[in-house]
DNA sequence: GCAAAAGTGTTGTTTTTACACCCATGT
DNA sequence: ACATGGGTGTAAAAACAACACTTTTGC
């Protein structure tokens, strides 16, 4: 899973020379996932520092901001279209206050003069989604050497203010679970009550009734009922359901 | 409520000389007030152009994102100690691709060369903030010429993407009505019953009735009962309310 | 038939809504 | 006393929660 150092080396150069970002400016995704019942957020670590970060980027002069989260995500994850809500914006100075850059840049022997811009101020415009865990094909890149998934009650020492960044994404994240788990690639195309269940209850922590919720959700009136899945166990087959179509 | 041509142009001037702003980021605030039952919002005109615009403004290297809001609120409206809060950032290359600068700019004689910064693109935070129509002591300065408050639902030919921020600020406004009462200067310290259900009323755009209202505040546990307010008129008189201290 | 898991029903409670009534107040 | 507007009570309706029962499935 490592890149040559060389490589990375590399990239990094070709980062710091692009010119066409636009300053002060950057995104970065709280892109959250299950598995095994379990929310869990993905992290990327620095080169060669114990320090793990949202997956971030900047901004091309143009491209829209939105856009540029896209792009962002998809460099990270490989993944495309995915539902991404825009929830808060950071824009302390204390926030960028720091050495990571400069560090990891010295680390890779590479110079970089006092006023680049990478070491400006940086106000960044947090996103976040809700994805499928197994979809994710995440890699190494310039910055960073790996990738991985972190229960969010279990983080490791973050960079920046990241760590606010996750809490306040997911708080969003959970005030808007309905529209967030429908964008979600999470659940597929059809999927049984009880998977629906699970979802929930992850993302909010908490458990519910297996009738109530059933009852909940259907009054909500946006699945629609197919066939039943018969999956070979000894018991009563639960139907099928899908998102219904917007109105 | 003029100002003279000459100072006008002096403050342009040093506006567009000043070096120690954050590039291409912005702060505009959404300013609701209201006034005899009618939700409003405090909108600036440009000089010469008939174009109108949400009271925003440039952030400064060595100053917090909110504080940057909290100053240019204050810039233009003389309040201070306002409770703003954030509630969108917008970034579409296309919110700026247009000549309100440099006409504005041109208008007044001022020569600006094509790569200044204000003609750059810009991305701005939106802060929103429901305040007290009367405590507001506008005033025209560099950029602007007079200062107005329009109904939310009838407004004026309006500059960039504002009419946007003004519709996503209102709902976010909506959505978070309770906390924005209690942090306006909108009530006197005592309030009755009546006031506050006509500020719901007013923000919400719809009525409620009078009993259930009162239940229904009260059911929240922030107001603390007072005596009673004897006005002179004849009948009951109603109890007067002040918010309860945050536990 | 049986265990397991899903679907549906039922009952009690809490919350919301609509309506009614009574109370205080100045003329 | 009476009109006016404010406080409180209450009954119907709706929403929610907890529990029970029935149905389907493969062995």
């Amino acid at each position: 899973m490592n890149i040559d150092d060389s490589k990375i080396k590399q990239n990094l150069q070709e980062l710091i020379e692009t010119k066409d970002f636009v300053q002060h400016i950057s995104v970065d995704c709280a892109i959250f996932g299950f598995h095994e019942g379990i929310l869990k957020i993905l992290l990327l670590k620095y080169h060669d520092l114990d320090l793990w970060a949202l997956p971030g980027g900047f901004v091309f002069n143009d491209e829209d901001l939105r856009e540029a989260a896209s792009r962002v995500l998809h460099e990270r994850t490989h993944l495309s279209d995915i539902f991404l809500e825009q929830f808060h914006t950071f824009g302390r100075i204390s926030r960028t206050e720091n050495n990571v850059h400069r560090t990891l840049l010295k680390n890779k022997n590479i110079e970089v003069p006092d006023d680049h811009w990478i070491f400006q101020r940086f106000i960044t415009v947090g996103y976040c989604s809700l994805i499928d865990f197994t979809l994710v094909n995440t890699f190494p890149d310039a910055f960073n050497e790996s990738c991985a998934w972190f229960e969010v009650t279990n983080l490791p020492s973050m960079a920046f203010d990241h760590e606010r960044i996750i809490s306040t994404g997911l708080e969003y994240l959970r005030k808007n679970i309905d529209t967030q788990i429908v964008a979600s690639n999470l659940l597929p195309e059809k999927f049984t009550m009880k998977e629906l269940q699970t979802v929930y209850e992850t993302v909010l922590g908490e458990k519910f009734r297996r009738n109530n919720f059933q009852r909940k959700i259907l009054a909500l009136n946006s699945l629609e009922r197919l066939e039943k899945l018969f999956d070979g166990s000894a018991n009563k087959a639960p139907y099928l359901y899908k998102f219904a179509e917007k109105k």
